[in-house]
RNA sequence: GGGGGAUUUCCCGAGUGGUCAAAGGGGGCAGACUGUAAAUCUGUUGUCACUGACUUCGGAGGUUCGAAUCCUCCAUCCCCCA
């Protein structure tokens, strides 16, 4: 993406609103209102609600519960397949193109940081992955000292060296990939990524919950998630003639029930286990939207949005609030 | 009733006389993050007036220049024999 595509994309992009916080704080029901208020349809923002046949893990609002709001970026992607921050950007500019074709405003919500970031700031035009190399590098890694990927991109990219910790390899290998299919260091492409907009020019709202209400309602949705067939569904999963994909295999609650079918753990470890991920996932959330300028934090409790007319308290809000609290009651 | 074993910092767990505020893991907290991101990586974690001092290894005493480590008694838990 040259200069001018970015500002191009900036513009197209914050002329969105965005709602987002991390798992458990209410963002899909509040999404609805917000979009019921905005006159807006929801573009998910969220990396794994894209596949199908993912549903009680991903918690997707079912059909009938998303209050006539069209639902977009959800569903799209078969879990036997690949997905990538790039194709989402792509994909959800062009979605963003065609609501607003329809005179509508766009709404994402959703919980995905790094697709966050990469819609507000855009991101670069690199090569896609290539596992194939990836896996022979990590192959001539063998029996090496753990950090000659490390001294090998220093010769490379001394930029992106300096700035990788020698252990992260994933990063390294990937700046190797950059490097190897362009000729290019990755440090050369789009820098514009850390330069971020004030958020007072954007509509970026976070939902805040204190970290130990937090905790437990999480707890308490894994445990809704199970009751409502989480272990049925991912056992379909398992079954499948196509098996899935590593993106999708790899996704909070998914990777430890399939442990728990490979006998690998007990039942109760796994669950408790995706409590535990699922607390870390919404911490490491929160460090995310901390360092992102665009964002701007209300509580989930009673989320204020500046900028669209409260309809002096209506109706509107109240079913918002009556929501909110209903969905912690039953959590 | 008799014999044996255990008790460690938020948790698990190593540590058997000094180099121990105590390995390692977990959890907590904080940070990084551009084509796997619900992934991956890093730092930190007794207290304080913090290059030093103080409190901590079930409790109370004792041995020693010096104890989480040795001895005595007490408490709690586990196992074996009755």
């Amino acid at each position: 993406m040259d200069e001018l595509d970015l500002e191009r994309f900036r513009r197209l992009t914050l002329s969105c609103w965005y709602l987002t916080g991390p798992t458990a704080s209410g963002k899909s029901k509040t999404g609805i209102n917000l979009a019921r208020r905005l006159g807006a349809e929801i573009i998910s923002l969220d990396s794994m609600a894209i596949y199908r046949e993912m549903d009680v893990g991903t918690a997707k609002v079912a059909p009938e519960d998303r209050g006539g709001i069209p639902h977009h970026m959800i569903d799209i992607i078969d879990p036997s397949e690949e997905y990538s921050l790039a194709q989402y950007v792509r994909d959800a500019s062009d979605k963003i193109d065609e609501i607003q074709l329809r005179g509508k405003n766009v709404l994402f919500v959703g919980g995905t940081p790094l697709y966050l970031k990469g819609m507000l700031r855009g991101v670069f035009e690199g090569p896609p992955a290539d596992f194939e190399f990836r896996s022979q590098l990590q192959k001539k890694m063998a029996g090496h000292p753990p950090d000659m990927l490390h001294q090998l991109l220093n010769k490379v990219d001394s930029v992106t060296a300096k700035r990788l910790h020698p252990n992260d390899i994933r990063r390294i290998v990937r700046a190797l990939e950059v490097y190897e299919k362009t000729g290019k260091p990755i440090s050369s492409f789009q820098k514009q990524f850390e330069v971020g907009t004030p958020a007072s020019q954007c509509q970026v709202y976070v939902l805040q919950t204190p970290r130990d209400i937090l905790y437990a309602r999480i707890n308490k949705r894994v445990d809704k998630m199970i009751y409502e067939g989480f272990l049925d569904e991912v056992s379909q999963l398992a079954e499948r003639k196509v098996p899935i994909g590593k993106t999708a295999r790899q996704a909070l609650g998914y990777k430890e029930l399939f442990d728990y079918l490979d006998g690998k753990l007990k039942y109760g470890q796994a669950v408790d286990l995706i409590k535990q991920n699922t607390r870390n996932f919404a911490k490491h959330q929160e460090t995310w939207f901390r360092s992102l300028s665009e964002c701007r934090f209300t509580s989930s409790d009673k989320p204020e949005f500046e900028g669209i007319e409260d309809e002096a308290e209506s109706e509107e809000s109240e079913l918002a609030e009556s929501q909110l609290s209903d969905k912690s009651d039953n959590q």
